[in-house]
DNA sequence: CGGTAGTTTGAACAAGGTCAATTGAGGTGG
DNA sequence: CCACCTCAATTGACCTTGTTCAAACTACCG
């Protein structure tokens, strides 16, 4: 068996211009780095199935990578572009989640359970990598790096959700699209993205949904900042103008 | 060495009549169990240090377990009484984490870290078992079953989370409270606890600020709900009439 | 060049927060 | 044992915030 190599160790590769969003998140800063390491090493020693890692999958806009209620099969990272999850709910608008950048896990909170919790959709041209862990043996010595690996993701998962709730239940509208606008800058800074300039690649109801608050009101707000000259909004772009107020505003 | 027994594999013992807060929760229904299972084994195969496992240690109310920012050591379980949590803020008032019924984990989140996210509080006077995995050998094969035990935890715990927060960011106070009783009859009943009728042990602000509402707020939607004999409050005693009602309220 | 969906903006309204006064419970000391 | 103190809980009045409903506007796409 040909030795396999990180899920997402390449260079940006020629495509179509203007059929894919942004730029490509380097391996050594995605979060599946960890787990792509270890698999490499696993490789080495045999006993990892081939076709357990699928890289740089393109995703069209709009496709989905799983579905709530589908059998867990694999964790995914972005590579490029972004993707949203949601929670479909009968007789009721969705349930958005999360917003999932270059560099950051799908799929995480489903390695536990036998399910997806949620429902993964492109929200433009993507790229995505796949770590099929439901193909992994059950034993032998990489596993225990793997769980370690697992551990120290849902790990993190855990403390941002924590800290998500915390931010969520007791800010104002205002601070929640400050914080929100923020940590969209800071996640791209975190992955060697843009960040002072980006996309939101989501519309305004789906800022709205996620943050628990009416589009209108966010539109709202998006303007009000605007003129307060503290970021600068066209279409889709967002450019910050004043993070620091910015920050302020979210505390 | 001994034989380690299960942290929490003990009848209830002889106390001071009135110093302790409600019944005790059963071994089996103790979200430490599978840690506790795996730990039996592991000692019987020694490498365990001793004193790997406190059990049903008293800790009287206000006093905390842990405080915010200190070094990981242990996870607790509460076997008898309640526990909070929280995130002690500079300036203003502290953030409420969650609130720990007898069978369910804390400090959970801390294990993939390397200090705790929140400071513990016993909200009366209580027991816990704790289990010192900062102790634990970093290699030998029960290992692996303790990884997988706390995937699991780490799993269970993402997945409420993501409600959580699904739930809080998109429901009306009334929805939260409504939400908040059940959530408490629910996982009392998991436990094996009493459920229609049980005691209220954290303050109104305490359920204001962790729902994110303001405790008169709290207090008004608990008479309306008394008031249409949903529920019976009498001080920090509460009594569910009408579950189903309430349930659907909180949708 | 329309058509469609997302976005912006305005005005009326409702939910919940804030402030303040009152009541009630538990604890302490005389 | 009771008076008193303190702090939590309740209740009321008012006001801010954000939602809802509706209309105009804009980009995007055939």
């Amino acid at each position: 068996m040909a030795p396999l190599t990180c899920a997402t160790r390449h260079a940006t590769c020629a495509l179509p211009a203007g059929s894919e969003a942004g730029l490509e998140v380097a391996c050594a800063s995605c979060g599946l780095d960890p787990l792509c390491n270890v698999l490499d090493y696993a490789g080495e020693q045999s006993g990892v199935p081939d076709g357990l890692l699928l890289r740089r999958r393109p995703v069209a806009r709009g496709e989905t990578l799983f579905h709530y209620g589908d059998p867990f099969h694999s964790v995914f990272a972005v590579k490029q572009g972004s993707v949203k999850t949601y929670i479909p709910r009968p007789d009721r608008a969705a349930q958005l989640v999360g917003f999932h950048l270059p560099g950051e896990l799908i799929g995480a909170g489903a390695m536990a359970g036998e399910s997806y919790p949620y429902t993964a959709r492109a929200l433009e041209n993507s790229r995505v990598c796949e770590i099929r862990l439901g193909l992994l043996p059950e034993s032998g010595r990489p596993l225990q790096q793997i769980q370690r690996a697992v551990i120290e993701l849902l790990g993190r998962e855990v403390a941002f959700n924590n800290e998500l709730i915390a931010a969520l239940v007791h800010q104002s509208a205002e601070q929640r699209v400050a914080g929100f606008l923020i940590s969209l800058s800071e996640r791209l800074q975190r992955r060697g993205m843009p960040c002072a300039e980006f996309n939101l690649s989501m519309s305004r109801s789906d800022i709205g949904n996620y943050l628990g608050l009416a589009s209108e009101t966010v539109s709202r707000i998006l303007t009000r900042f605007s003129k307060a000259d503290l970021i600068d909004v066209r279409h889709k772009r967002v450019q910050l103008r004043h993070p620091e107020t910015l920050a302020g505003i979210a505390e």
